[in-house]
DNA sequence: TTGCAAATCTATAACGTTATAGGTGATCCT
DNA sequence: AGGATCACCTATAACGTTATAGATTTGCAA
């Protein structure tokens, strides 16, 4: 049965070596290379010296379809991404932190981002259904999400940017926006700012919810006037967002401060402001966000926290692999807290 | 042989359905049910609309790892990413419109950042041996790039983002950074500037000459003085361009016109020149690029033509695509154009 | 000496797919 | 009638991996 020259032969040309590749040069099974590579503990130490060593020799690395179909493991993070948002290297922090927490462990990422005008359960069902993730990670949370009703009733490992009103608790990481609010409306206040315009994110978001929440309780709390921008969004377009505020700023004069949810829309925001005459940090102040210090630089008086994506995209990676390894822990759930250095306070 | 249940039952629960199932239902072999969803020749109409039926009522999809045992076919295409370049919604875009022409093909993306400190042919390398993705794009490419010398001998497909000295051509998509150069300096010019400050991208990487190369026959053909910052590119740190621009604005006071060669890099060369009491559009001009309309929000007066990342990642998945498919053909090559209108020459 | 357990290895089958070679009728030509 | 051709379908094997059950050897107690 056994060839005269298999034995004799170590890695042929141009081969790709797999088990059998190893088990011809050992002379061993190949379910018994399998087990030693993968240290069962019914093979020697012995064997599995000599096929490991084997192993690293011929530059063996398993093939990750054979393992998949048996298994069922893809080790295949998916990260699904609503695009439009605020782009202003959010995404790309995300992305690259949460692929640089995968560095060190065998899963990759792969990045489906979806569109405004598609059906945000498609990519999802796809991914579930297709098994072609362990895990799926996923943003722009709504308070009763139907991806995260979908992932929990079908036992499939998931952690979201953003939380939900879910009655069963999931892992999530989540940049603390009900303080951010409160912040933002103190720092305000503080330069004696008395009528506040906020830009909220879309309120059929959670956070939008509780920037809004956040706002109004301490506008009430602080005694100053709070407006709402109505009809647009920190993550509409420039132009809406530019013709609105430019509305509510002619019927409003007195509006003397601004609190903008996203870096892009503050941009805009402080652009029309100026284009009306204001000063920013004089006659008008503006409270915002950024995930890397841009807006000091773009107006050096606009007042913004610091939100940190990279380690919010750490934290999803992490909260992603232990509802995979470990389904049974508690869920892994991440609240970052913003940071602000007002010059006003001393730190 | 067959057994007495199976044939009724059609979809059994919890059951993913696989070839095996629509085989069951159908009561075709296996082998036919393949056949007749990849449309092969010799199955019959009737058979092949009988079984797509099937495979639509049960919502079959193709267990994946299957396939890529059996073919090899990853179906994957691989984006491998250097991280710490120009972030200003370059990356995001990038991603978002690879993933979004790869929307209509099989083909899903995978993202793998690579970091400064590591070797760049490392993940290069994973890929091609564990052949765990079907091509590959990379970014950020050298004159004499090891990274695309190994995949042409390899015969592994890719396409590149920049171009690179290789005697064989092979599939990019790059941003004309040559006629960058050009008009940038042709804008200085008309506005009557007489020496030229340069902060160029790496000059190890291409387009890093290519923007060297053309600012300096710019320069000498228009007749303007031009010097270029030393020790730092348009990709270094914020504060080590503050300093070293600082530096040569000091020795330099005769600089009235600046050529930026990223979107950050711009942000803090303005900066400083404001700092030194310099008024853009009057005092000095700034030449830069942008993929968003950013810049002119940041300060209305700087001068920055459009660079469309998004028809770059577009044209990287068509190339790629290309040559998985079409090996044979010539390389898909594509150039996009910087857009200027410079209002002082009327539209 | 027999029996039994522990240690170590192997044979087999299966995951889902598709390429290949082969089979079965039917039709047509001579 | 015999053979060739065509249209359509099926059986088999293989891709690389691992779980399972079984085989072999060794050591040790009864």
């Amino acid at each position: 049965m056994t060839s005269s020259e298999d034995d004799k032969i170590g890695l042929r040309a141009g081969e790709r070596p797999t088990l059998k590749t190893i088990s011809r040069i050992t002379g061993l099974a190949v379910a018994t290379v399998s087990r030693a590579l993968n240290d069962a503990h019914d093979i020697s130490q012995d064997t599995k010296k000599r096929v490991k060593a084997c192993a690293d020799s011929i530059g063996y690395l398993p093939n990750r379809a054979g393992v998949r179909l048996r298994t069922g493991k893809t080790n295949v993070i998916s990260l699904v991404l609503s695009t439009e948002h605020d782009m202003m290297n959010h995404t790309a922090q995300l992305i690259s932190s949460v692929a640089g927490a995968l560095r060190t462990t065998p899963y990759h990422l792969i990045v489906t981002p979806f569109y405004p005008d598609e059906d945000p359960m498609r990519p999802i069902r796809y991914i579930v259904e297709n098994r072609s993730a362990d895990a799926l990670i996923i943003n722009q949370t709504e308070p009763k999400d139907a991806r995260v009703e979908y992932l929990i009733k079908r036992g499939f490992p998931f952690s979201t940017h953003g939380r939900t009103n879910s009655p069963i608790a999931h892992p999530y990481a989540d940049f603390n926006n009900f303080k951010f609010g409160t912040i933002g409306m103190e720092a305000l206040a503080r330069r004696g700012r008395k009528c506040v315009l906020v830009l909220p994110p879309p309120a059929y978001q959670n956070y939008g919810r509780e920037v809004l929440d956040s706002t109004k309780q301490a506008a009430e709390r602080l005694g100053i006037r709070r407006l709402v921008l109505q009809d647009v969004a920190s993550d509409s377009p420039a132009q809406d967002i530019e013709i609105a505020v430019r509305g509510v700023l002619t019927t409003h004069p007195e509006i003397d401060g601004f609190f903008c949810a996203s870096t892009t829309s503050t941009m805009v925001v402080v652009d029309v402001a100026e284009t009306m005459g204001h000063k920013i940090g004089d006659t008008m102040d503006v409270f915002s966000k950024e995930a890397i210090p841009f807006l000091r630089r773009f107006r050096r008086e606009i007042l913004a926290v610091h939100e940190d994506v990279r380690h919010t995209g750490t934290s999803l990676a992490q909260a992603v692999i232990q509802a995979i390894e470990t389904p049974n822990a508690p869920p892994l759930q991440v609240l970052d807290t913003p940071t602000f250095d007002d010059p006003l306070q001393g730190s």
